[in-house]
DNA sequence: TATGAATGAGACTTCATTCAT
DNA sequence: AATGAATGAAGTCTCATTCAT
């Protein structure tokens, strides 16, 4: 049959990213059928060829989207800060913005890695640690400038990572705490787990 | 064909469950065969229904009794505790050693509710919520006896858990720190975040 | 794998539910396993899903649509007759015909029932029901004109009904029988059920 | 496990007949597991075949057994009848008794033909042919002797069965016909059956 | 591009049966 | 006798995928 009237491949190819993002974040890659995602756009299921080579190497494509967006996002955030407090704020801020409007993505991100071929997990998981190696050259930074003291940075920069991730299984936009309330709740946490207590602790 | 020599019900019921454990962590539950689930135990996959009724029914049972067997556990380690600050290191301790040790289980019990039936995931994230609310309470008596300021309990509890949890993200028995070590840093790091911090920050 | 040369939905569908009859009539409907009724009409067992949403729906609509037809068929036969004698011949020569040269049809009509779901017996049965009450109507308008005299329309409608459907248990298109003979035959015996003895009895 | 106390190896062996008898009119043979079966009379599936070889051979000596007593009740009922019109009432009264009263072996005994292996099916359908044999002898001994006119004893003999074994479709126990009124509505239909017709029909 | 028809693989599950205990 | 443990076969069904139209 011919193309319907106002389709276009782009746009269908972003709906079938995007109902594949939720139903993935519902219930899992290996329980999504692909039959019922074509039906989430209006399609049936051969026709979802003509977008995807199958469904290993859409759900490759699509993790690794989803991180290469999360990494230039995050850039294009930390561009004009260079002051290791400063950037330390800022990463927690764009975390938790992220992490909260883009809860379905950042969760299949985390929880699919299990469901890749070992070549797309090397390549996604390489975007992730990157990720975080960026948290931790923004702490050590601030532990060479006596800003805070961290024992051991790798274990504090997961710590602190899992911390901000958290946010994203309870987070609701309607919640009580507005985004800029929450964000500024975990900054002080971060703060001051970095803070030396005053004690002989 | 027949009862082999030996073949005991309960220790195959004990191997059954271990190796599920094993092939959920590592793939989920969907991905999980029972074919291949059997042959880990020697069994064919039909002899497997001698021992589960089904798989759904199976993991349902399976998170339920690694949750019910968490809080029994907790409610052991602690018995003997009164005091807010030692209930909240001991609860710290508590949490990190399960989630060290048990880090398969603790990690299905909190990525696989999502596989659930309604009903299922109604009993078992009752479980969740109590070992949750046992934290909460913690954090209140001691904000009650003015040990700490916690102004939003809710979200301080929740943060505490995501990072404790995270432990079992990366934790290896065989990493640099020792599991003592490792509880030593993470309730540091959580009295600090309890901490007021000194300055008008 | 793909659609072969000259496919067409429709004509599998009524292969299917030919074979479907077929098999049904001789072993049973639990007895008729899908891969050789897929095999009866060269597919593989998984096509056949293509047609029918599974094995239990599909004895339903099957059966629904045999009762349907008998309806429909019926009426028609039907239209054109008013007196209650013509009618009740006309119903022993509609019935033996449908009962002959269907014989599968409304064999498994009868003793699939059994098979069925609740919901789906509940259908059919009104079905059968309504084709019971067509004939008991004849024998009540015939009571009316004085023309038989019948005691128990219930029991008798339910009496000439078996005596009429039992043709279909042994009637073979090739025996001593022709079709026109054998409907006077039976003609006659309801005709001489329904009369009053001559003597006292 | 010892044999409980009070079991005795005929009294299980009568209540697997009659639960088996029970579960084959309800849902048919195929449809009837053993394992239910064995639940049924309290025992596990395994001991079930301390009794019966196996599902198919257990069904032909339940249908045989069924059709052997048919036989034998009826050649007792016949004893002391000569005249072929009382022998005719006498078969009819028979009949309906039987198959009010042992409805469920009826039914499978003509149900179940179908699931029989060939040997046991030609030795079965022996029997029932047997049956109905001395109905179509009393015809012929009644015709010869000029009480009646039977134009084809071979198809009014199975017209009668048919008949009369449509009973066993409908009848309850508790319903508003006596079996001593039903047989006398059923003896005066098989006679009118058989009278001829007054008129020149 | 979209669809309908088909496929092979594999999933979960039930079943009758066997046999050591 | 009865049970529990196991098996192989088979059943229904779902799925991702292919390809002629």
């Amino acid at each position: 049959m011919a193309r319907p009237v106002g389709a276009s491949g782009a746009d269908t190819m972003r709906a079938i990213r995007k109902a594949a993002i939720h139903r993935i974040y519902r219930h899992g890659y290996e329980a999504m059928s692909l039959r019922t995602l074509a039906a989430d756009v209006g399609l049936r299921v051969g026709s979802l060829h003509n977008y995807i080579p199958n469904k290993q190497e859409f759900l490759g494509n699509l993790l690794d989207e989803i991180m290469a967006e999360l990494l230039l996002d995050f850039e294009a955030h930390m561009a004009d800060v260079s002051e290791p407090r400063d950037a330390l704020m800022a990463f927690v801020e764009f975390h938790i913005d992220w992490h909260t409007a883009r809860k379905e993505e950042v969760f299949i991100g985390n929880m699919e890695l299990r469901s890749l071929s070992p070549e797309q997990y090397a390549r996604i998981t390489a975007r992730r640690k990157q990720y975080e190696r960026h948290l931790r050259a923004i702490l050590e930074r601030g532990r060479r400038k006596g800003l805070w003291r961290v024992e051991n940075p790798a274990v504090v920069s997961k710590a602190i990572l899992a911390l901000l991730t958290g946010v994203s299984n309870w987070y609701r936009p309607d919640g009580k705490l507005s985004r800029k309330q929450l964000t500024r709740l975990y900054q002080s946490m971060v703060e001051r787990m970095l803070h030396e207590p005053e004690g002989p602790g």
